[in-house]
DNA sequence: GTGAAAGCGCTAACAC
DNA sequence: GTGTTAGCGCTTTCAC
């Protein structure tokens, strides 16, 4: 690769010259046609290392999620791509599995990168940021808060539980069980909390104790919840998945057991990704994912240009997408 | 961040020992154990920037793929990851949408960042590899070839589009379309050709120009050539999706028509994505994704730690995950 | 085995 | 508006 020197000696000026072409600074009409010029003809491009090592600050931004598999995070991935892209910068995808070595690990490597930022969907409620923050170098936190005073955008959980769950009563459910994440994930608690208001008002025979299930936010999760469901002497007439994949393991159990919806009513908090099922007979609370992506990249480009305003926290609301359709008598 | 100098400093040892420790050079064991003891009190992490920099390659591979939102493609990627952070580095996520442009900016960040090598799904038939490969960086095609004599690993797509077909004609269907992927993508015509070749042999009577379509990659493209055929005169009694999303757009349309398999017979190149649909119902000829991501990856890695052999290709055979049980009389 | 020193390619402070 | 120059933090000869 052509060097900031090589580029200089044939357009006859200094290198100096040459990277104010490239960064903006005032240069003469005709130097700036001579470089550019020069640039061309010997296919250069700025080295980013040297770039970085000299402005301690590189063009590429890390973007830390849990689960690299869950259309719901490469959705979010998508509109973070779309926003960096467009900012010049790129995005290194970094893969947590919501371990928290991995991801301590990545927020390292952002460091020693000289990232100039981090997206994070934290691993669990250890996140430790301590050092990333001492650098100066912004984070936002999407989908689930740290614990930390940063920017960050969630969605509205409580509201899309309740939304989900008031679907499944409006359609004559009473019975209906919860399919949470794990225990201490925000997402999980809260998204469980707005069922559990909504049943409380609603269908206040209900024993929620003993239809409110923990499980992880996969698919084999949601099929394990399910299958011990139907188990139960009593079983549910309903269930609402807490979160996309837990939606998938629950329709694959039912399916399996010929139980399909409607004779169980079934909502879904967030998309069902690349559903083959007819749709109107599955509740789906649409969660704004790939927005949220969106959202947070500008928020974090936003302080990577200075801003220095206090954290905001955006809340992302859920939208009913389709909802289920009466029970049959 | 502390450097390597105050490190050397509290060590009581010169800049380069510290280097050396790092980087796994003789060093007596008193002086090693005194650096340890130094960079962990001071949290020291090299300047991967500076290294960079300085060894003129960086410990981050490039992965480039056509759709992030495309299962297929993050189980590739889940692969290439694990292999990649055993090995240390850090992969880089570039989702180019199947556009050309944005592939070659991607190519160019991975020169401009010292990138220690790319594997690359390429957008389509004209990826320019040029000047990445004159600077001696090694590229891994994966999934579609690219022209270039260079290391790749692809799917026995013609044996899996014959394996797919076949599995109907075992059922009983004989008018069997083809949806396939972009004509000018590789992967996709060459399924086509299994089909066909299944199609001459064992229904030689099947019109196979009229039962042949191409579209996109993706479930809007599945949906589109469904809803077409459905509407033929002479409606097809079985298809064959030519991927994943394909195959979903497909059993979209048939739910929608209240046609679901067996009434229809249908086979899918792929895996398909977080099914909710029973299985056995179709067929499915499973792609190893995860598998080729691991492959690319260990070969990237060989080429990076300097391996000079001729460019290998590997062909991954696909797997009939299950099949489609005799057609209804 | 260890240290001194040069230099990777760029940017920014300073001088003109 | 433009050139000179120092230095970002590391690795790697080259001496010893």
């Amino acid at each position: 690769m052509a060097t900031i020197y090589e580029v200089a000696k044939l357009a006859g000026v200094s290198p100096a010259t040459v990277s104010r072409v490239f960064n903006g600074s005032t240069v003469s009409a005709a130097k700036v046609e001579a470089v550019r010029a020069a640039a061309k003809r010997l296919n250069f491009t700025p080295n980013r290392a040297a770039r970085s090592l000299r402005r301690q600050e590189s063009e590429v931004i890390a973007l830390v999620i849990p689960d690299i598999e869950n259309p719901y995070f490469t959705e979010m991935a998508r509109g973070v791509e779309d926003v960096a892209q467009q900012a010049g910068y790129s995005v290194v995808l970094c893969n947590t599995d919501a371990q928290i070595e991995k991801e301590a690990r990545y927020l390292r490597i952002a460091v020693a990168e000289h990232m100039a930022g981090v997206i994070l969907a934290a691993a669990g409620e250890h996140t430790n940021l301590d050092d990333i923050l001492s650098t100066g170098r912004p984070v936002i936190e999407v989908d689930r808060s740290t614990g930390y005073d940063i920017d960050g955008v969630v969605m509205a959980n409580r509201a899309a539980g309740a939304a989900a769950t008031e679907s499944l009563v409006d359609a004559g459910y009473r019975r209906i069980a919860f399919v949470a994440g794990p225990q201490h994930i925000e997402t999980a608690s809260e998204r469980a909390e707005g069922w559990r208001a909504v049943m409380r008002r609603r269908a206040p025979e209900a024993p929620l104790d003993e239809l409110l299930h923990y499980s992880t936010f996969q698919v084999d999760g949601g099929r394990e919840v399910m299958e011990q469901l139907l188990a139960l002497p009593d079983v549910p007439d309903a269930v609402v998945a807490g979160n996309n994949l837990i939606g998938v393991g629950a329709i694959q159990v039912l399916t399996e057991h010929r139980l399909t919806p409607p004779q169980i009513g079934v909502a879904v908090i967030g998309s069902l990704p690349f559903t083959t099922l007819s749709p109107r007979l599955v509740t789906i609370v649409r969660l704004p994912a790939r927005h949220m992506g969106v959202t947070a990249a500008k928020m974090l480009f936003e302080r990577i240009g200075g801003d220095r305003q206090p954290a905001r926290t955006v809340v992302l609301r859920s939208e009913l997408q389709s909802a289920t359709v009466a029970r049959p008598r």
